[in-house]
RNA sequence: GGCGGCAUGGCCAAGUGGACUAAGGCAGUGGAUUGCAAAUCCAUUAUCCAGGGUUCGAAUCCCUGUGCCGCCUCCA
């Protein structure tokens, strides 16, 4: 079994070969923060946590690297404009760099929340300064950049392989349809390495050409061949990122080092609402702060890993309700599972018959299926298909060993938990990390419990469902199965 | 105007030439189980946007048309 990658650049799936055997270095555009993270951010960056996860799975050791953009670049185009964090900064009456560290840390946490496990590094853009500064100048010493009114600008037609990535041809793009043409530069499609500070830019550092800041592509370029070498394995981001900023990166790169840049480019696809993009500039973005007002992060995740990573979703209340029943479906047969597992008493460590060769078979498909391009709708289906069986084997009334019981959750730790991370360590019923009031919760509902089984042995059936009907107002499921009476937090 | 993508059951969504008599989730219907529920199980629901072509064989490749979306300005 093969990893493929769908790659950009090649426009097909490719067989997966690091650049160093047994390792690999992953590069993911990370967030501009000057605003709460949206369901976006949440798709990005799910998809490509499985992908380090998995690859991490595989035997890779993987490294991470993921930028914190904390400049603010510009609003209207890549060369003009006012600052995003300045503006938002002053919009909120704090330093730049103050609203920087606020919406760094709420992007953490939500992250957290989503189950991403973070980046091995967060290199943040104004942390590499000098290393940009450098670039530009190297790329100037190259002939394949110039200065301009204490601006730096790439010079595009010196490069015969500009739009390799994207598809793209400079004399086919309608230059100034949309922006004007600045006319410093010698050709529209030339960007900017390094601009002028005009008067009041707040975010600004000494360079060779004046006072000033990076222009956007330069922080990628520069981040990931610090960290991950001039080579490197993947280059993640989000489709709309292809062009121009992922083609200028190549540019830069490519040009500055005379070596490959990333071996292959990942894209992952857009959110929708109600069929339109969801963008920051179109102000039609959830956020996920809101979003996990409504829905558990763990079934947004769910929700997004159902869908592969380069189709687009469409975010709606009806899709994450269907998600949320389908992943509560998951989790109580998980936690049914591991209530067995505790107490059915007899020894046997491994499985053997036919369970030894139905979990070959789930892994193997499992596995199939994240091998094709991380496919993690498939993947899924392949656990719902190995639930669909497990309930039936805690149904039927024969002897299971502990072994199966054992290896059946194993499976589901490392493929649902390790891999997909939708499955949690502990399958909790308390909301509370107090030991106390965790012990208290549960005496009440057990003294409930007891309350409502007394009224059923005397057939008191209305008093009974009484204390069931309160419950579940409550938030607490109640089961009457065969052998006990069991309760779940809803 | 240029470049790219998508169109699969009521909804969401895999599959991209032959075990597809099309995975999986949600919803519906009928049944089993239950005091009633909950949970679970069983059964049931599609010929793949339209038309043409290639092929022994197509949802899957090619052409035409229709519709939707993204990029060419910042964006995950």
């Amino acid at each position: 079994m093969t990893l493929k990658i769908y790659n950009t650049l090649t426009r097909q799936k490719e067989k997966f070969v690091p650049f160093k055997k047994g390792r690999v270095g992953i590069y993911v555009c990370g967030p501009t923060v000057y605003d709460h993270p949206h369901i976006g951010h949440a798709k990005s960056y799910i998809s490509f946590d499985v992908v380090v996860r998995y690859l991490r799975h595989l035997g890779y050791k993987v490294r991470y690297v993921q930028n914190i953009t904390d400049v603010g670049h510009l609003t209207d185009n890549a060369d003009a404009g006012e600052d995003k964090i300045e503006k938002r900064a002053k919009l909120e009456q704090v330093e730049p760099m103050e609203l920087v560290e606020m919406y760094m840390r709420s992007y953490y946490e939500d992250m957290d929340a989503l189950n991403n496990i973070r980046a091995d590094i967060s290199p943040r853009a104004t942390g590499h300064i000098p290393e940009q500064i450098e670039l530009a100048e190297k790329l100037i010493d190259k002939g394949f950049a110039y200065e301009a009114n204490k601006s730096v600008y790439f010079d595009v037609s010196k490069l015969k392989d500009y739009g390799k990535l994207s598809g793209r041809k400079l004399d086919e793009q309608e230059s100034g349809a949309r922006i004007e043409i600045n006319p410093e530069k010698k050709h529209p499609a030339d960007f900017a390495l390094w601009k002028k500070a005009e008067a009041g830019h707040i975010m600004k550092w000494n360079s060779p050409w004046g006072v000033g800041f990076p222009g956007w592509h330069l922080e990628c370029s520069v981040m990931s061949m610090k960290y991950l070498g001039e080579t490197f394995d993947i280059h993640g981001g989000g489709i709309e990122n292809v062009f121009p900023h992922h083609e200028c990166e190549i540019a830069q790169s490519e040009t500055a080092n005379e070596m490959p840049f990333a071996r292959y480019w990942m894209h992952n696809n857009m959110v929708t609402v109600e069929g339109q993009k969801m963008g920051k500039s179109l102000g039609n973005f959830v956020t996920l702060k809101d979003a996990f007002k409504l829905f558990s992060p763990l079934t947004i995740r769910f929700f997004v890993l159902n869908t592969h990573y380069s189709s687009p979703i469409d975010y709606s209340n009806e899709g994450l309700d269907a998600a949320d029943k389908g992943l509560e479906r998951l989790h109580n047969t998980i936690r049914n599972l591991r209530e067995r597992l505790g107490s059915s008493g007899n020894e046997g460590a491994v499985a053997t018959g036919d369970w030894k060769g139905k979990l070959e078979k789930y892994k193997n498909n499992f596995e199939e299926a994240m091998d094709e391009d991380f496919n993690t709708a498939e993947a899924l289906a392949v656990l719902f298909n190995l639930t669909k069986e497990v309930n039936n084997l805690l149904n039927s009334d024969e002897e299971i060993s502990e072994g199966v019981l054992s290896e059946v959750d194993s499976l589901y730790r490392t493929y649902g938990g390790n891999v997909l991370g939708i499955v949690p360590e502990k399958t909790v019923q308390h909301d509370s990390d107090d030991a106390d009031v965790y012990k208290m919760e549960e005496d009440l509902i057990k003294a409930l419990i007891d309350t409502r089984n007394e009224l059923r042995e005397a057939k008191q059936w209305e008093q009974a469902d009484k204390i069931r009907d309160k419950l579940s107002e409550l938030g607490i499921i109640i089961e009457d199965k065969k052998e006990k009476v069991a309760w779940r937090k809803k």
